[in-house]
Parts: structure tokens; C-alpha cells; sequence
DNA sequence: ACGAAGATTGGCT
DNA sequence: GCCAATCTTCGTC
């Protein structure tokens, strides 16, 4: 068991991040209680030429400033008013790339997540999707900005490998103004896990 | 200062 | 399947 090296997210590549984060472990220790599980579903925002991105044309805001710093630190933002969801932040500083951690397998804090989540029953539904993820584990806005070599939240290496072959990708949802954009394979699950959001 | 829209979720039909 | 919830953010007036 290793964190992971500042090097993993120094990676040029988004795409190749955003394959290579299946398998690892987040983990969060928040007001004390350590929650975490294998990371199962990414999506890949490839920075200044993605429609998607919010950093797309360089556009820097408050919002999405941290896209802008140097890789492997938390991008959190507030979706819909309600959710808080996770990105990490990767290559160089002002290359505004990011992979949203779409699902988790949950493994360590099970109770915890279950309260925080109203829920009686460990399923799918707790740790699938960015929103749901993201409340199991106590992320919220204040994680924003900080590094995954923290205290609060980190990624370890369990020498899972998931091979290419066990890799599903495909397009992106929620996102339907990104135009041409709107295509690009860059959502990434394991082949079998149950732990991701439904396949489409 | 105002208003529309959003990298989603869960409950109801 | 459809739709409301909920509030910050950003573009425009």
C-alpha cells in the first residue's frame, strides 16, 4: 500500500490519468472518521480545447480556479445547487485538466457512509455517482484546493491492475452543450465491477 | 443587480 | 420515464 507519487498527476496525458485512477483507493478522513473504497468510474475534462471542460478556451473563474493549479489537488464545486463533486486535478499549473471520480466501490467506513447517505443497506446506489460519492465520503467545498497528499483526503496504490481489456469507455453525459465534444469516449468503468453507475 | 442554467439525484407516475 | 429540488456562478443589463 503506497500514496500515490505527486508524479502520477504531473501526467500529461488526462486521458491516460483518468484510465489509470480505476483501480486506486480514495480514502477521506473527515471530522476524524476515515471513509474510503476503489475508485471504479472516471471521466476525463481535457482542459482548454474540451467543450465540457469548465476551463475550456482558458476561461479562468473563481469557480474553477483550482483546475488551474498544478496537478494533484481536489477540484470540488457545487453542481446543481446541491451536490459537491470531485475532481482531480492533473498535469501542470495552468493546464486546467481534471478527472471527475464518477463511483467508488466502498470499502473502509461503511457505516459512516451509510449515515451519511440516509440508508440502512451497503449497494450500488451508495457510492455511485459523483454526487452520491461525493456525500458517502464527507467531501464537501472545503476539500476544495487541497493537495491528495493531505491528511482530509489521498489515493492510495493497492497494486490493483486493471487491464486494458476491462476498461469500458464511453461518452459523457450531462453535458449535452459541449457539441462535438459531446461523443469523445473519455467516461472510463471497470468491466464487471457492480459498483458503477448503470452502462450505457 | 437580475436571471438562466448546470459534469445530478431521488421520488413519483 | 419525467420532473422538481436548490443555490452558486456567470453573463448581461
Amino acid at each position: 500500500m503506497k500514496i500515490l507519487p505527486l508524479n502520477f498527476y504531473l501526467n500529461k496525458d488526462v486521458i491516460d490519468v483518468g484510465q489509470k485512477l480505476l483501480g486506486k483507493y480514495l480514502f477521506t478522513k473527515i471530522d476524524g472518521v476515515l471513509t474510503g473504497g476503489m475508485i471504479t468510474e472516471t471521466e476525463s475534462y481535457k482542459g482548454i480545447e474540451d467543450k465540457a471542460c469548465h476551463a475550456y478556451m482558458g476561461k479562468k473563474t473563481n469557480r474553477n480556479e483550482t483546475m488551474f493549479e498544478v496537478g494533484g489537488v481536489a477540484y470540488v464545486y457545487l453542481c446543481y445547487g446541491m451536490h459537491s463533486l470531485l475532481n482531480v486535478v492533473t498535469n501542470q499549473k495552468e493546464v486546467p485538466e481534471a478527472v471527475l471520480i464518477r463511483a467508488i466501490e466502498p470499502i473502509v467506513g461503511l457505516d459512516e457512509m451509510l449515515k451519511r447517505r440516509n440508508k440502512l443497506k451497503v449497494e450500488r446506489t451508495l457510492t455511485s455517482g459523483p454526487g452520491s460519492l461525493s456525500k458517502a465520503l464527507g467531501i464537501t467545498k472545503k476539500i476544495n484546493g487541497k493537495s491528495f497528499e493531505s491528511k482530509n483526503i489521498w489515493i492510495e496504490d493497492r497494486e490493483v491492475e486493471i487491464s486494458e481489456k476491462d476498461i469500458i469507455c464511453s461518452k459523457r453525459v450531462g453535458i449535452d452543450y459541449a457539441e462535438e465534444y459531446v461523443n469523445k469516449p473519455w467516461r472510463f468503468r471497470i468491466k464487471n465491477s457492480k459498483w458503477t453507475s448503470v452502462a450505457k
